[in-house]
DNA sequence: GTTATGTATGAACATGTGTTCAAGTGTTGT
DNA sequence: ACAACACTTGAACACATGTTCATACATAAC
């Protein structure tokens, strides 16, 4: 009787989960589908694309970047995201060209 | 000037979202880890493993049956449990294997 | 300085999610 | 029929999350 054990630890569990979290939503993925469209892009540039309120997209900006996922420049006064974390792009990538969804 | 676009359409997008969020949770995580070392398990040799609260895990398990990506079997007095959408595990063998995490 | 533009912040609210508990349904064995 | 086991269900609650609105901050242009 061999007994079956989760092989990912407790703290990689959680981290995945957050991670996982951060991309489980259809703004979120958008964000991740045009930055890797194109490197970076200010936040306006995203705001006319995804065509959603300012504040809204911001809260989901910052939240991004506080998970690892995005990063900042600002430059003037436009303020550039770009991909952090180029793994989320791998399961995005994955996700969306899955004939299955 | 280019505009950019995202390239999922909308439909895509909530489905993705949809699948990612049953994914992103310490306990399913673990639930797909353990079903793809042995194909099927029943409930309570999944609690066993888990270690958590009968019927939270079955709370869980009916959540990611409901939303195709486990499937179930009875058998007797035991019901199996086995992954269905055999892309989850691509992700979750991505992020758990991913050292940045 | 003031104004305009681009972005962030915070409170408030609605909604969704995870968990527990108590009770329910199936199935087997006696 | 009854008890025992395996699992499901639903209500209740706490907590997290998404969204909106109004307001604040930062930079550039005048």
């Amino acid at each position: 009787m061999s007994t079956i054990k989760v092989r990912v630890d407790q703290k990689r569990l959680e981290r995945a989960a957050y991670v996982l979290k951060c991309v489980a939503h259809p703004v979120r993925i958008s964000i991740i589908d045009l930055l890797e469209q194109k490197q970076r892009l200010s936040v306006s540039e995203l705001q006319e694309a995804l065509k959603i309120e300012q504040s809204l997209l911001s809260h989901h900006l910052i939240n991004m970047r506080d998970k690892g996922v995005l990063q900042t420049q600002r430059e003037g006064k436009h303020v550039y995201y770009s991909l952090l974390d180029t793994g989320i792009v791998q399961i995005i990538r994955y996700i969306s060209g899955n004939k299955a969804l």
